[in-house]
DNA sequence: GTAGGGTTAG
């Protein structure tokens, strides 16, 4: 500590004794009184010292050893008032204290509650910088700074700082190991994931550590290798509900439903009892695979544990359920039934509402949310503003849109500026679409994509196709949306051609490869434009034989062009996939009659021939 | 300083 002058020792005891009061005295005392307690401490230390300064010192005294314990003593309260700005997240005095320690040459026993303190307050720089300017050895530190950056959605940042950590000669420890590979889930690392894997088995952390075991799980599941979290799930000595869970959870998001279910069933055959978390994940699995019986007799589970009282993210993921399988009353229900309801609860209920076409009860569920006091958020904007588009609600869509603007909330909101664009442009609104996307501060393809879709669902295909020049020379990619808009705009104002080149440039040009829909729109345009050959030779390149839309375009391009061998051919290929399709049966006989052919060949010997 | 979970646009 060295040598301190004997004025500012005396000055130091004092702040002691009074700060010892507050650091002391239980939290809950001070939370009325001082909320902004750390604050009043932190400058509290720092104006006494000030004054302090000004007193000129002469003599310079070795610490006694009294004082030298007080001094410990001291540094003990400058750290727990440190540890306290933590916990409040109070940056402001924490930084006052951080100023007095720099002035007072305190910075090495306190440097490690500061490194904490600015990862608390989210100041990861600050604390990443403090580490390595004086090259910390705390591992116990460097582990926090990599926790904090994945907990603030920087996972890239925090594998740069593990190795920064290692590089100043730091060796990661269990819990170090057991946040990385959080991080490399979040940023789907899995190569680096599997490096510390395999580092983690070398040094034999396995053995007697769930945790580690458990984040290796999560790890793989959060990059999509679900066969090997499995795996590594079945060959860990030892695990528990939250490894298993994290593998429902994993199989859940990838929308494998069916395995998420028998993971649960495994589960629970070891004798483990689903908790609300391991039931969140199983709930969504259900609502991936359509299982409305088998999310039922979860709600029930559910029921009988009183789990549905006082957690949100539950009873969402039982409203998402119950709406993903189609059963909206049900969803409502559960809503309804809540003691609590929050704005995510809602929202879910919305989108439900939204993406099955109840529009007016998606509008009405916006209108009773705030009744009950709460507040939209971006998400429950995004799914009522598509409500809007539907019913073709502009006024009540321009309301919403202002209200977003009054927020604040387009300026980093992709999916939200998508939504207020698409709105206007459903509700055919388009010059407004158009000034919403020019004047956002930036634009992606799906906003180009909705006012397209605007243009061409308005009949306006001309300025669609204007859009889509206008959208490359501004340097964004045309996506798979875009094409299926360009194509029905090029297909609508009859342009063969340009449909044709446009169709052949989403592989060659753009590396996407044409779905079935494109294909669909292709084949319907060549069908009526009399170029039966080339409808047929991409349907047979494309290998989308077992679409049944495809053929009814073929069929009725047989029916315009009275193509009766291409016809009958598309018709065969047409019942071997739905011997039943009525239209495709009527289609056909229409055919027959309007080309005078008297026998009308059933079902069944066409498909015999 | 350490492990698992919710709603959105095209």
């Amino acid at each position: 500590m060295g040598v301190i002058r004997e004025r500012q020792i005396r000055a130091i005891l004092y702040c002691l004794d009074n700060c010892n009061i507050i650091a002391h005295t239980p939290r809950s005392a001070l939370t009325d009184r001082f909320t902004s307690h750390s604050l009043w401490i932190g400058s509290w230390v720092v104006s006494s010292f000030a004054a302090n300064d000004l007193c000129e010192v002469t003599d310079e005294q070795s610490l006694s050893r009294s004082t030298e314990s007080r001094f410990t003593a001291f540094i003990t309260t400058l750290i727990s008032t440190l540890k306290i700005c933590s916990k409040t997240k109070d940056l402001q005095g924490g930084r006052k204290v951080h100023e007095y320690i720099l002035k007072n040459g305190l910075l090495v026993p306190c440097l490690d509650a500061l490194v904490i303190l600015y990862v608390k307050c989210g100041a990861l720089a600050t604390a990443r910088d403090l580490l390595c300017v004086h090259k910390s050895k705390s591992v116990s530190c460097w582990t926090a700074l990599i926790t904090g950056y994945t907990q603030h959605g920087h996972g890239r940042e925090a594998l740069y700082s593990f190795e920064l950590m290692q590089h100043e000669g730091v060796s990661p420890d269990s819990l170090t190991f057991t946040s990385i590979l959080k991080a490399c889930g979040t940023v789907k690392a899995e190569v680096k994931g599997k490096q510390i894997h395999d580092k983690i088995v070398q040094q034999g952390l396995l053995d007697g550590d769930v945790k580690i075991g458990t984040a290796i799980v999560d790890m793989y599941a959060k990059c999509g290798n679900l066969i090997k979290a499995q795996h590594v799930l079945e060959e860990l000595p030892s695990r528990n509900i939250v490894t298993w869970s994290a593998l429902i959870a994993g199989y859940a998001e990838q929308g494998q439903g069916e395995k998420a279910l028998s993971c649960f069933e495994m589960m629970k055959h070891e004798g483990i009892v689903p908790n609300a978390v391991t039931f969140v994940s199983a709930l969504k699995a259900c609502g991936s695979i359509n299982a409305a019986e088998k999310g039922k007799q979860i709600h029930d589970e559910i029921t009988r544990q009183g789990l549905l009282r006082n957690n949100h993210v539950l009873a969402t993921a039982l409203i998402d359920m119950y709406a993903k399988c189609g059963a909206l009353k049900r969803a409502k229900r559960v809503l309804d039934e809540l003691p609590s309801r929050n704005v995510i609860n809602w929202s879910a209920l919305i989108a439900a509402y939204a993406q099955q076409g109840q529009d007016e009860q998606a509008l009405s569920s916006f209108e009773r949310l705030q009744d009950e006091g709460l507040s939209p958020t971006s998400v429950t904007f995004a799914s009522t503003l598509k409500s809007c588009g539907s019913l073709k609600a502009a006024e009540k869509g321009e309301k919403i849109h202002y209200e977003i603007e009054r927020r604040g909330l387009l300026h980093n909101d992709h999916i939200l500026g998508t939504a207020v664009i698409d709105m206007y442009a459903k509700c055919g609104v388009l010059s407004k679409a158009w000034t919403v996307l020019e004047e956002l501060p930036y634009q992606c393809v799906s906003m180009w994509a909705a006012l397209i879709g605007g243009f061409v669902q308005h009949d306006k295909g001309e300025q669609a196709l204007h859009c889509f020049k206008l959208m490359q020379q501004k340097g964004i990619s045309p996506n798979v949306a875009t094409f299926s808009c360009i194509l029905n705009a090029c297909s609508h104002l009859g342009l063969v051609e340009d449909c044709f080149r446009h169709y052949s440039s989403m592989r060659c040009k753009h590396g996407i490869d044409p779905d079935f829909e494109h294909t669909t729109c292709m084949v319907d345009l060549f069908g009526r434009a009399g170029h039966i050959d080339r409808a047929v030779k991409l349907t047979m390149e494309m290998s989308f034989s077992d679409y049944p839309i495809l053929w009814y375009a073929l069929m009725s391009a047989c029916h315009k062009w009275s193509n009766m061998n291409i016809g009958r051919w598309a018709f065969r290929h047409s019942v071997q996939l739905d011997a039943q399709d009525a239209g495709v049966c009527n289609l056909m006989a229409n055919m027959y009659k309007a080309n005078g052919v008297e026998s009308y060949v059933d079902i069944d010997s066409c498909t015999d021939q």
